[in-house]
DNA sequence: TCGGCACTTGACTATTCAGTCAACGAATGT
DNA sequence: ACATTCGTTGACTGAATAGTCAAGTGCCGA
């Protein structure tokens, strides 16, 4: 039905997408393979099972995002207004998805990870991988930050996980509230972690 | 099998325990009625579905811990300190719950909101509700801390409702790193976000 | 003593689930 | 022309799922 290099890209893309606005537990294989138009026999053929899906599903979408993200943490850019630009991009993947569903998401990988931590270790690792990695980016932008004294915060690590988990539980919230605007509060909840000296726009 | 006032309490406290040590989607009717010890036909007699003994299991477990988290908040505390008797009760149930299940479980309120916020209605709003209720308390804690000076933060709702998410962020994040030692940094996460004068003990 | 009521029992249904399989097609290289 | 490889097809399995039901049991009030 689809050509060959297309199926799997597509199971991973709806997989995705479906797991991000529903849950796991609540998405099953069928409904997968029949939003991708792929018969079941061929999803097992590119996959051993719901789960190992799963993982690569997220792993494939952080590496399409990536360059993007790579763009907003550009070193080009003023370090807090790195962080300015994260703001907008999560705002706008937000967005994004709660036109399409009528519903605000949530972190993706967060939610995922705090469904299965407990149940699934390979993508309870997943999940903390990929938060490692987002927390890469903000803390090279504290440090750069650091280094032009345009932040109080001097351990960089630990404001990294502090702004991170902050941006977290903020997007967990605006899931439960189902309202978008709750984000608006994102910009002022990072640059109050970090302790910026002077609040950008 | 179980006397009768017996049976439906049983079925709450397994229920929340299960869903919070699992996931919602991962537990079933099945399972908690044989760790209940009670056949299927008594659960569907005091429950009409798995979602509404859900939402049921939350809110009478909260009723139960109200007596703990009003003595966390007494007004008889001084007012920085009930945050610091919260840290330590927050931190108490995930090492209770971490040692029974090798597992950090995570908030419960906020791991089932998130799970089901886009499926299930009715579970949203308890989990909004119930989240709703501890930002009071921190709140008050907050306007009794604002009023004796002790915080620079002026608007204790905003304040309130920043602590909680930040909170709710850093159980996720221990729950997907499944490592108790990541809420050591409770304590300052709470007392920099209120911008407690001082940092005591 | 009896009738009703709250609760129990466990077998039952119908559906959905993840995962399997053997047969089939279509390129590709030789 | 042929074999091999990669992918497709869709019917199939067996287990698990949420939820039902009719026949019980035991208690309590009249």
């Amino acid at each position: 039905m689809a050509k060959p290099p297309d199926t799997r890209e597509k199971l991973l893309q709806v997989a995705f997408d479906l797991i991000w606005n529903q849950s796991y537990g609540s998405v099953s294989v069928d409904q997968i393979c029949e939003r991708a138009h792929v018969n079941k026999g061929s999803f097992y053929h590119f996959f051993d099972s719901k789960s190992e899906l799963a993982v690569e599903a997220y792993e494939v979408n952080w590496r399409e995002k990536q360059p993007e993200l790579d763009r907003v943490f550009s070193p080009q850019n003023p370090p807090l207004e790195r962080l300015l630009l994260w703001c907008q991009y999560v705002r706008d993947r937000q967005r994004q998805k709660a036109e399409k569903y009528g519903r605000v998401c949530g972190c993706p990988y967060a939610s995922l990870g705090t469904e299965l931590a407990t149940q699934d270790e390979k993508i309870r690792a997943k999940s903390q991988e990929i938060m490692g990695r987002t927390i890469r980016y903000i803390e090279s932008a504290l440090r750069d930050a650091a280094r032009e004294r345009l932040i109080s915060l001097k351990n960089t690590a630990a404001g990294a996980k502090r702004i991170y988990t902050a941006v977290l539980g903020l997007l967990l919230y605006a899931k439960v509230h189902n309202d978008l605007s709750l984000l608006d509060e994102l910009e002022s909840v990072i640059m109050d972690t970090a302790g910026a000296k002077t609040l950008a726009v």
